[in-house]
DNA sequence: CAAAATTTAGAACAAATGTACTAATATTTT
DNA sequence: AAAATATTAGTACATTTGTTCTAAATTTTG
């Protein structure tokens, strides 16, 4: 494997298990044994390093995305397999959402990224919930300011569970997935018919 | 005022502004001109003064709470009298909410202390909603499971609208307060009679 | 008012951190 | 094989940060 590679590795599995904050380049560089100078050779600032473990997080949610788009979202099911697999996703990248506020602060690229991606997903889900309605899946009677609010409490849970589960409840890997995939999914359950 | 109380409102004006990954000691002590020195002899520890300011909070939703059950929550309107309150004073300690998984994993006794609410809040929403059902006012035909998952929901919602507007909207002040009490409060739509 | 205490400023230290620089080694190209 | 390029280790430096120490000043107490 490239170092480069082998670097991005190190790093994540690091941030992941120790918080952003708390690693250095020194670590990263110890654990796969190589020196500090020679990381630095490759990434040469540290918030390189965050930035390139952000894209790639971000080109594995656009495969999520066009994966499900071929199929399309007109049921409940696939609008929870569409979760599930954004929650493993979050959870392979938890260092970035258990200090998204931070990184976002630290690197207005990511943060400015981040951003127009949630206006894109916006209109995306309103759309699908425009469809299950006139599917008969979703209510007809609710209104459409109940809509957007919905919206953005599906963001802010999608996006913090994982901080929600390290102040409480703790659960690791699949348990975490499973339990917090459940609590999202009953979101939508008073709005169906 | 003393010179603890000082210190306490100064760092909490920056860490609110600057996040507390970006301010020292020294930089609180510069902001109400005195020494660093003189600073470390009211707090030995920069942990000291976040503790101190978690308390703080702490006192200050205990407060909330008491003043709430006096009234008794049986409507909507009381629980979103007690939401808007809550907001402000998320609000007005932002940078913990902003910085909690950091600030619970740096300081444990904060984590704990955060836990034990989170569980007596819990089984409060679980009693609320349970009356608010033999109310008439909350649907009667929602599974047990999805009121707990509604509790969870709520909870993430309650703690993290402040670092989803950071991340997004970006407004401030009053302006944030109440748009995310209005994301807050359509959780419950669907759940109404 | 003198003694004791508290509070304060300022200097100093040690550890950590990001990163630049240098020289050696390894790899690729010609 | 020689030359050019890329990669690596190790050292070094400047800055930041939390904290400690000392001595002076201020306030409180007897």
């Amino acid at each position: 494997m490239q170092t480069k590679d082998k670097i991005l590795e190190a790093a994540l599995a690091l941030y992941n298990s120790n918080g952003v904050n708390n690693i250095t380049t020194r670590h990263i560089a110890a654990s796969i044994n190589i020196s500090a100078g020679n990381l630095h050779y490759h990434f040469k600032h540290t918030d390189d390093i965050i930035q390139a473990l952000y894209d790639r997080l971000s080109g594995e949610f656009d495969g999520i995305i066009s994966r499900i788009q071929q199929a399309n979202i007109e049921n409940l099911e696939s609008l929870s397999a569409f979760a599930y697999e954004s929650f493993e996703l979050v959870y392979k990248y938890r260092f970035i959402f258990l200090g998204f506020v931070d990184i976002g602060a630290r690197i207005p690229s990511i943060k400015a990224a981040y951003q127009q991606l949630m206006r894109k997903r916006k209109r995306e889900f309103k759309g699908v919930f425009r469809l299950l309605v006139s599917n008969g899946t979703f209510r007809d009677d609710i209104p459409d300011t109940v809509w957007t609010a919905l919206v953005t409490q599906i963001f802010i849970v999608a996006d913090f569970w994982l901080s929600n589960n390290e102040l409480t409840l703790q659960l690791e890997g699949k348990k975490a997935i499973n339990h917090y995939t459940k609590v999202f999914e009953a979101m939508f359950f008073p709005y169906m018919r």
